[in-house]
Order: structure tokens, then C-alpha cells, then sequence
DNA sequence: GACCAGGTCCTTG
DNA sequence: CAAGGACATGGT
């Protein structure tokens, strides 16, 4: 069985667990900062700065571009690196402000000169970028993440993030819908049955023999 | 009180 | 280039 297969066999399994799973559905300007802000955090602590920044009408990316740093940083504050995020989040907001003036002309440019221009951006790497792409902007690509990587080494897969990447694209296709769910399957399974205690119960792990 | 969380950048060897 | 450290709060 080699990786490809290995991997079909996850998307199989993830399927039959959950069907096609709708996640994290949320405008385009949320779906960019809680990219930023969900960097080695938990998702519950994003939802709280979320909650916060909207609160503070600080929710979209011309008003952050145009926030006082400490007001920003004070919002964010429970998703740890506050520092750090409030400035990605301001050099992210003027990126696009910047650089595009309504989303008709984001939305002109192909995915993969996209994901390169926004690889320029500092503090938005390859997950970063690939999540604002696919969940923000309904791209054709895939998330590679922790958890994603997590349920590969379960099933004997270890392969660096870009081979992944091209790996399960092919195998699932070009439809976003697909793409945004898998991803999402891989975050709720390896939440769920991949921690440290439980990861017996992993069907995954079979895939090992 | 240690250890980890849906990364990324910068500095060293 | 690989490895190591910095960034920081909140939950187990």
C-alpha cells in the first residue's frame, strides 16, 4: 500500500465517520483573521477574540488597517502571541486593502499567483494562506495542518506538507466543497479520536499493517 | 506546575 | 538548509 493509497483509504474512512461535513463557513474578512489568529491556538480562544473584535467593530479588514495597535491587541489578547498577531493581522488588512480594491478583482486572480502573493505577506505562511484560500475564497487547494499531519503519521504517511498537499488534492478532486469538508473531517476526527490517550480507538492507525 | 495548542519568522551552525 | 528559539495566553 503506498501513500497515495494510504491516504485514499483516510478520505474513505472520514467519509463513512461524517459525510460531506459543512466547516467553518464564515465571510471572507473573519475567515482571513481567524487564519491569523487560530495560529498555534485553539479555535475556542479565536471565537472569544472574534466575539471581542466585532464587539469593537474591529471585525473587518479596513478597520483594522486603521486600528490603534493597543486596541487591537486587547481583543486578541486570549489567543496568546498578541504582539506578533496584531501586527499580521495589520500587515495582512493593508495587503489586500492595498492591493485590491473590491473583492470582483481578488476574485479575477488565479488561485496559484494568489497563494504566492499572499506567501509575501509576513506572518501568513503555507497554512495561513491555504486557509484564506479555501475557506475565505473558495479556492481550488488544501490545508495542511497539525492535525493533518497528525492523522497521516497514524496511517504510516510521512511525506513533507507540500507533497501532502498535492497528494490529496488529486485525490479529491477540484470541487471546493469537497476540499473545505475533508479538511474539516481530518480537524473533528483527530479531535476526536487521535489525542494522546485515545488514539487506539483510531481506525486510521490499521492502515499501519 | 509542566505541557500543549488548527504557525511563522529570525537567527545560528 | 536544518535546527532551535521567540512569540504568550489559556486549558488539562
Amino acid at each position: 500500500m503506498d501513500e497515495r493509497d494510504r491516504i485514499q483509504t483516510i478520505i474513505s474512512i472520514l467519509n463513512e465517520t461524517y459525510g460531506t461535513l459543512s466547516w467553518w463557513d464564515a465571510p471572507f474578512e473573519e475567515v482571513a483573521i481567524g487564519a491569523i489568529l487560530t495560529q498555534q491556538t485553539r479555535w475556542e480562544n479565536v471565537e472569544a477574540a472574534l466575539t471581542r473584535l466585532r464587539s469593537a467593530g474591529l471585525n473587518t479588514l479596513s478597520a483594522i488597517a486603521a486600528a490603534d495597535p493597543a486596541d487591537l491587541e486587547s481583543c486578541i489578547r486570549c489567543t496568546g502571541f498578541y504582539r506578533v498577531k496584531s501586527a499580521r493581522l495589520h500587515q495582512l488588512a493593508t495587503f489586500f486593502l492595498d492591493q485590491y480594491h473590491e473583492m470582483e478583482e481578488i476574485d479575477l486572480i488565479p488561485t496559484d499567483l494568489l497563494r504566492r502573493s499572499l506567501l509575501t505577506v509576513n506572518g501568513v505562511g503555507e497554512e495561513t494562506a491555504d486557509s484564506i484560500l479555501c475557506y475565505g475564497l473558495f479556492r481550488e487547494t488544501f490545508v495542511i495542518d497539525a492535525y493533518t499531519r497528525r492523522i497521516c503519521t497514524c496511517a504510516g504517511v510521512s511525506l513533507p506538507d507540500d507533497q501532502l498537499r498535492r497528494i490529496f488534492l488529486s485525490a479529491l478532486g477540484s470541487d471546493n466543497r469537497l476540499l473545505r469538508s475533508c479538511h474539516g473531517q481530518i480537524v473533528e476526527y483527530a479531535k476526536e479520536y487521535c489525542s494522546k490517550k485515545r488514539c487506539q480507538e483510531c481506525r486510521i492507525r490499521i492502515l499501519h499493517e
